[in-house]
DNA sequence: TTGAAAGCGCTAACAG
DNA sequence: CTGTTAGCGCTTTCAA
């Protein structure tokens, strides 16, 4: 083989860590090892099956020549490239962003140890589904991560006809004959979470500033302060509001709260509608923490950086991600399972505001 | 070709949306358009070299049975992945982390339009190459981005030993005989910005509050502030502290500085540091904006949301991702082209706080 | 247990 | 301008 000698004298005058100018293949370590390209392969992807002395053997050549098979290659022939895709959308600010860079950061940790990486992508500007699609019909990578599943997008249902292998990160909302696997966040339970524990430091009006009824999970969040103060046996009438997702609508609602309905508490769907009551409590020369209680929901970077801290609920992005992963190996396994959906609970962070 | 029939069979009774189970190859486009597999190739990859009449039928072919080149048959054949490689840090909070998430945002836009997919992948926990030395021997990534090429890690000079083609986000601090690809914000012309935007509001005694002097960062950035204020041969006695990256450091700081030296106004070389400063204000009864002007950095997703907005220096991510791309296709292209490094100057955004 | 042969789908080189 | 041939590096039959 021309090829070698060309290869040997390439590498011989190299440092030994650096990269020969073309990486060795399967051929060059079982030259190496004195075996076959099979038993190399085998060697890797079937250990087993080698007498122990033979594998030691392949294992000192495959060490010796730093080999590491070519993907592509391997992705050609098995029809699988171990890329799990997931689109991210526009850097906007605000905090559903940094929910998700949060959930990126997870994901890419779990699919490591699961032996995958992670493409990202960008949405097309004009079509949703450009993107996936191509990487589907390309067969670039073995499955999606989809994250928007609300404001009915068609992500989950396209896929799904499509037969595509995804899993969500959020409940399919509106599609109750979804068969797709998916994770979730219990807002509900966070809020409620939230709720009672503001209640079991004596307060008894809590009021609720949300989202905007056209929001699946704003109503989600609002039915767990709802469920955590009826169970208490306390009314909600007038202690809810429901308004844009800015510092200005929270400051506003909290001080039309605070001067119809005197709540010494308030749970909010968002830490951005806090930080809004943490300014009206200022403006009014109120203390959060003593006077009046705020809780945030996710956690955001503000929510320590505020005057006191703000306690607010967390959502387990890391649990999701192991979630989200043990999806994805299910549906890639052989058989493929789908497994039902998986709901997870929140944490409080509890800081200063309550 | 049994297989042929097969496909058929298998794609007659599907939905037209719907993935055929083993997506079509340039065969079938071939044998549809009624031409050889290298015509339907040179439609894709060198559509010139057709006759128009030939490239049209190809392309309704194409078009027709949704045919999308297989990924891992084309990498593995021209030797690219077209992926570029990013490491990812773990999930810590905080401002930097935010940065990185907005720059990954920028860049994943921008490969795209280069025809690039973002591959990430997260540090080992034991040794900080491994991740790299993986892809790069699995040929599975064409190029790195790298990032964090302070704290002398060890990235750049590993990859640039190895001839791994990569791109720099940041200036190669400690390696004057770098001769790799880099981008950079000129911290110095920020914090210049600051403090000129400041002067010229009247000011004439601007406090410092930066990082401890082991920060290249840190350090350069308070170097901008020293030549705006020097510039306008303005003193800079006493002005300056140089603290941890702190809410509580920055209050401290700033209650010190105002004791010693009454600086009219602040600049600081983290938002983090600039919420210490605005506590400290309100600590004392001062208004931010009016009595004391308060300038941050980063732009980070506080600075709109504190009483008053915070005027921050923001880097331009977009521009960097722009940057990093077209020094990656010049790295990548034929033959491979290094340029020089690129330094981008930060902008400032003007809220209350100033 | 190991080895030989075939082929995944594509593109580079050349021949027509 | 189009078609033929070869082979990228790997894994999967099937034999030995």
């Amino acid at each position: 083989m021309s090829r070698d000698v060309t290869r040997a004298a390439a590498r011989l005058p190299s440092l030994p860590a650096r990269l020969p100018a073309t990486p060795p293949t399967l051929a060059d370590v079982a030259e190496r090892a004195g075996v076959s390209r099979q038993t190399v392969s085998n060697a890797i992807n079937n250990p087993d099956l080698l007498r122990p002395d033979t594998l030691a053997r392949v294992q000192g050549a495959i060490d010796e020549l730093g080999y590491s098979p070519n993907r592509a290659a391997r992705n050609l022939r098995t029809r699988s490239s171990h890329l799990v895709g997931m689109r991210i959308g526009p850097a906007q600010e605000g905090t559903a962003n940094a929910t998700m860079d949060r959930f990126v950061h997870s994901l890419v940790e779990t699919t490591r140890e699961a032996g995958y990486h992670v493409l990202l992508f960008a949405a097309e500007p004009d079509d949703p589904m450009t993107g996936y699609d191509d990487l589907l019909r390309s067969t670039a990578v073995d499955a999606f991560v989809i994250t928007d599943t609300y404001l009915g997008n068609p992500q989950a249902s396209w896929l799904e006809q499509r037969r595509a292998p995804f899993v969500a990160f959020g409940r399919p909302w509106d599609q109750p004959e979804a068969r797709h696997p998916w994770v979730d966040v219990d807002g509900a339970a966070g809020t409620a979470l939230a709720t009672d524990h503001l209640l079991d430091k004596g307060h008894t009006r809590v009021a609720w500033i949300g989202w905007r009824k056209d929001s699946r999970i704003g109503e989600d969040r609002r039915s767990g302060w709802l469920r955590a103060m009826h169970g208490r046996g306390l009314s909600t009438t007038g202690l809810a509001s429901r308004v844009e997702d800015t510092v200005a609508s929270g400051r506003d609602a909290s001080a039309h709260l605070l001067d119809e309905a005197q709540p010494s508490a308030f749970v909010c769907a968002s830490d951005t509608l806090a930080v809004g009551v943490l300014r009206t409590l200022a403006d009014r020369g109120l203390v959060a923490g003593r006077d009046v209680a705020v809780v945030g929901f996710d956690d955001s970077q503000v929510a320590p950086l505020t005057q006191p801290g703000l306690t607010s609920v967390r959502q387990p992005l890391e649990d999701v991600a192991v979630e989200v992963v043990k999806a994805l190996e299910g549906l890639l396994g052989h058989p493929p399972a789908v497994g039902p959906g998986v709901m997870l609970t929140p944490t409080l962070t509890v800081r200063g505001s309550s």
